[in-house]
DNA sequence: CGCGATTGTTAAGTTACTTGACATTCTTTC
DNA sequence: GAAAGAATGTCAAGTAACTTAACAATCGCG
């Protein structure tokens, strides 16, 4: 008498047909050193012989191959990969003021990458045409024909309409608000687009290729001027019922805390975000506060990204200014836990880059005010991709497209 | 061109085999005027032959019946709905101060419910043989047999385990942690029994008959004894890593708040849990505040229900102390609302029985301290099942065990 | 070398579907 | 009131994705 306990069967969204063929294509993708039809088999709960049937299909259409396995008992069994010479996708990370972009073939390994600054406050029709002409010039440069392309993933940092490939109502991204970015990028570059929202894609990243690898439920943290996060839910974007979810950066630390961007007063954004970190760090200085920052030649133009530097050698100010973000940001995460009981949270951006010196205080904060059950079943850590979570989850995203699509129509 | 942006292609958990009958079961269950052959060809992306053969299975095996259908242009399509007569199930819900039984047929028709008291600290050992002894002495009152009882939900307020079927340390069930629950019922009832939390089964009980019928992303809010959430995806109950999702209870509010039952200090539900209420009401009775309910005999044994009786009447003390509480509550919520984006939230348990007295602050705060996005999506309303809506939770999980177990077999 | 162990393939049968024709039953129209 | 049109439901034949069961390939080991 064994109890089922699921709850409700789901009508899938997409064909049921070959459902076990886009199975297999993921769990070959996400396995790292290959697997074999056997391994397939038992976690598909299928036939070696249906296996056989449904790599063969995949083998015949180009999009995995065969390679060294691993050896055994008996026969030696043949290790199962993607095929990087399917194709090549790019991810780009647009974020509030630079925009990454990296090429990767289909099995995810970068073979090249580019920053550049720019100003989301320009809007779109400033921005796109910039996003444009860099991924032409940079591909001619690589010699690679935009062609060769079959998929681009874009990050940018609001709430995605997912299927209007738009954002809707972003807190920082004026002039944004329902224009159709992905139509527009789709138009100048002839291939297919996927929009994403950074911190989402962030999270895909880490979950793909970083320090989340596999983990049922995934919380990526992007403390860059602003704080999001990103939700995965088994592998599976959660983006809530307006695309929205995740939004951390705008919840309530302190009643009658500083005035945040979204309107709001005490905003966690407000209070742990790069900006306010680089503002804290202007004020103290004018108040008289000792500290190496004060040797630059403008104390108004110092960054989060200066505060950050300063910190790591050794400066008092900057150290208190980045553990100060961290028990806000450890206070915020304790709420997160214990609503969305997460296995772990990966924090990245760059205020992130400091490493421990911000991960103590969350860890301790996060710990003490959350429930024990909760707190127990999750590790936070810094992220592994640096920099480039989100344009490795825009590479994953895009990936994606271009094989299911393959794989469907083959 | 058009744009999948699908993510990742899921293993599903069940057979494939069977997926599209059971996806049938689930349409017509939740289709309240029946549903005809047709339109479930439509949902579920089959040809008309298709569902003919599939729904004949459900009809021979017991499980579905025709009706009438509606009048239109062509032929009457035939309504199809579940066959009541197929067997019974029950819901129990398990409070802290509280145990509700309720006997439902497949339809989810109540046939009778009870109510009793109980104290949930005496621990399984002396509340679980309690449920047992009430749930067969009010079956053979009612000339029911326990045989005819085809699956059992019983919820309880504390993180479940699922596969185990038992709760990882509740906050307010000492003793009960790790017992085995699912195990112990099952051998002492002979049928599959269905454990979940109480929040979680409040949200299904309103997702499937309630304020949030076939809602995307919905949230219940348990405000009795103590404060708990129930999140349900697409229909699916989200528990998290371990269980315990939707702790809302315990997420910090005012960071050197009143000590919870927790250890923590200003958890939500130390602020605006209905012992939180009492306990207020008694401290300005003992202050001196004028207030209806120092009539009562015994000021010691006032409790939130009395508060709840009290405000509705009018009184001043009462009132101002519910709307503080809602207070708190729109500001967890705001929280929650920028984390999770949902469609819909449904704020049941004893407390919220005082409908707009509590809901109105609570939708203000809310609002105001959400992003815009998400809040315009959401609207906040109060449970339509009242007192019953975790019971009825319990009943809908216990009909879908019962009828997918059935499904699967036919 | 031969044997068991493990992996992969093949051919025949099964099942859940689709296709396309047909039957049924309603409303509307002449 | 019969015919036409429209929508729903069913049937029979074919197809795709599986399973079953036998067999082939390849390894380590005595």
């Amino acid at each position: 008498m064994r109890s089922l306990d699921t709850t409700f069967w789901q009508v899938p969204k997409a064909s049921v047909k070959n459902l076990n063929k886009h199975a297999a294509l993921d769990l070959i993708r996400f396995s790292p050193s290959g697997i074999s039809r056997i391994e397939l088999s038992r976690e598909l709960g299928l036939t070696r012989a249906a296996v056989t049937a449904i790599v063969g299909d995949l083998i015949k259409a180009g999009l995995v191959r065969e390679t060294n396995g691993q050896s055994s008992r008996g026969r030696r069994a043949i290790a199962l990969e993607i095929n990087p010479q399917g194709g090549l996708v790019v991810g780009v990370d647009i974020g509030a003021t630079h925009v990454t972009f990296v090429l990767a073939d289909y099995l995810a390994h970068v073979i090249d990458e580019i920053e550049a600054s720019l100003d989301i406050f320009e809007g779109p029709q400033v921005c796109l045409p910039f996003v444009d002409q860099m991924m032409r010039s940079w591909l001619e440069q690589l010699g690679v024909k935009l062609s060769q392309i079959t998929a681009i993933g874009v990050g940018v940092p609001g709430p995605i309409v997912t299927d209007a490939g738009m954002v809707s109502g972003p807190p920082i991204m004026p002039g944004w608000d329902l224009f159709p970015i992905r139509e527009w990028l789709e138009k100048a570059w002839g291939c297919p687009v996927t929009l994403g929202n950074d911190a989402e894609f962030g999270a895909l990243g880490e979950w793909a290729f970083g320090a989340g690898r596999g983990v049922d439920n995934l919380v990526y943290i992007k403390v860059g001027t602003g704080i999001g996060a990103g939700l995965l839910i088994e592998g599976q974007i959660y983006r809530g019922t307006t695309g929205c979810a995740g939004e951390i950066g705008h919840v309530t630390i302190e009643e009658d805390g500083p005035l945040c961007t979204c309107g709001n007063r005490g905003c966690l954004e407000a209070l742990a975000g790069g900006r306010a970190i680089a503002q804290k760090a202007i004020r103290a200085i004018k108040a008289g506060t000792r500290t190496t920052l004060s040797e630059r030649p403008s104390i108004e133009t110092i960054s989060a990204m200066d505060v950050i530097a300063a910190a790591r050698k050794g400066d008092h100010l900057s150290q208190k200014l980045v553990q100060e973000a961290g028990y806000y940001l450890g206070t915020a995460l304790a709420n997160l836990i214990n609503l969305f009981n997460p296995t772990r949270i990966v924090i990245g951006g760059g205020v992130a880059q400091v490493g421990d010196l911000l991960l103590e205080p969350v860890r301790k904060v996060a710990k003490q005010r959350s429930l024990k059950v909760a707190s127990q079943a999750v590790t936070i850590t810094s992220a592994v991709l640096g920099r480039r979570s989100s344009a490795m989850g825009a590479v994953a995203q895009a990936i994606s497209l271009s094989l299911h699509q393959l794989a469907e129509a083959s």
